[in-house]
DNA sequence: TCCGTAACGGTTGAA
DNA sequence: CTTTCAACCGTTACG
């Protein structure tokens, strides 16, 4: 799909509730957050399900998780994460190699092992170890940053906190059509692309791709929809509220992010555990405040719970899911009978669902 | 009816 | 540059 893709097709498909998604890419942040948000409000995941229109075993997944490691974020998507050969072995073999040159493969190996620096699970095979010699350590001399960058970080078993790690190519749409009309966004840096990157026009596609999102008849109507996945995603990305904590539940964040702009640093909380942040390389989204989001951890890992870390940045326009929405209250409403109407707080207004498009 | 989870088809990105 | 591969995704279906 990457090259291109067929503009007229939505991209993105409906689930049995109406809602869309993108297979293979997580919801946007914006939900995700809505759906800790809305249970923290004593809302039933199968109500949560059924008014964001997310199947209840992607709720009840977001908020397991969330349970497990307070972080509201997916985990990494792709790539490999250094198995054995990490930094940390890499550098360790390097210096065995530097202070014994004559160092055979299995006899690193056993240092490695010797030294605690690996155990029997993770330490690699002579095989590998022999390429880590040609590959990473072939010559000596030469200062070898890949090490540098990453190693820091690398064993560190906490360093990953990371706003999520949504790379997100840049590129907006390589139609060209519609965005093509403003080239400006760099598609060089990849990195805050997105909050930076949306300057108005995708403004509107954004809001396009929100609504779209989430009412699949905005999608099929409006031709539009440009935003491709790109677009979407980064719309998602983008669209991550803020607020943070959780039990507070302050929308105020959000709102504010509404507003476009503001950095929030807030959700930190909701945000951090995420996963790891691949290498640097997209930087996450340093935020156009941000500009945190140290590019040194990323360490793979499961997710700690551990976890504020302000990292965020992440611009965000939380207002996806405003329009979406719009809780639809009616339907449940009807059916308030529901036991407890958990609902302190409107559902309403627990986001500041108020859509702020029309008015800014 | 609710909810946890496996299967499934998908994307991603480091190696 | 292309291919592999292992990680994650959300939906669906089942129990």
């Amino acid at each position: 799909m990457s090259l291109y893709s067929p503009a007229e097709q939505t991209y993105g498909e409906v689930n049995q509730l109406g809602g869309v998604f993108v297979n293979g890419r997580p919801l946007p942040n914006a939900i995700r957050l809505r759906i800790v948000e809305l249970a923290q409000l004593g809302i039933r995941p199968c109500d949560i399900s059924r008014q964001l229109r997310v199947s209840h075993g992607c709720v009840s997944k977001i908020l397991a998780r969330y349970n497990e490691t307070g972080s509201i974020l997916p985990g990494a998507i792709g790539g490999s994460k250094p198995r054995v050969t990490t930094p940390n072995v890499v550098k360790n073999i390097r210096e065995y190699k530097q202070s014994d040159p004559g160092i055979f493969a299995w006899e690193i190996r056993d240092r490695l092992l010797a030294d605690g620096v690996c155990d029997k699970y993770n330490v690699p095979s002579v095989s590998s170890i022999s390429r880590i010699l040609r590959n990473k350590i072939g010559n000596l001399s030469q200062p070898n940053q890949y090490e540098s960058s990453k190693q820091a970080s690398a064993q560190a078993g906490l360093s990953y906190n990371h706003i999520y790690p949504y790379s997100y190519p840049n590129t907006m749409s390589p139609t060209g059509t519609k965005m093509g009309s403003h080239p400006g966004v760099p598609v060089t840096a990849g990195h805050m692309s997105i909050s930076r990157a949306w300057p108005s026009a995708h403004t509107v596609s954004n809001i396009l791709g929100i609504r779209a999102f989430m009412d699949p008849a905005a999608i099929t109507g409006a031709e539009g929809y440009g935003p491709k996945m790109e677009d979407w995603s980064s719309v998602n990305r983008a669209a991550f509220p803020a607020s943070h904590t959780v039990n507070g539940i302050d929308k105020s964040a959000i709102d504010g992010d509404i507003k476009y702009g503001q950095p929030s640093s807030t959700l930190s909380s909701y945000v951090s555990a995420c996963a790891y942040s691949p290498t640097n390389q997209y930087g996450v989204y340093s935020g156009p405040a941000g500009g945190y989001v140290a590019p040194g951890h990323h360490h793979w890992q499961p997710q700690s719970p551990t976890l504020s870390h302000p990292g965020g940045g992440m611009g965000m326009h939380a207002g996806e899911i405003q329009s979406p929405m719009t809780f639809k209250h009616q339907a449940r409403e009807g059916t308030q009978r529901d036991r407890k109407p958990p609902t302190p707080l409107n559902l309403n207004s627990v986001h500041g669902l108020n859509l702020p498009t029309s008015s800014s």
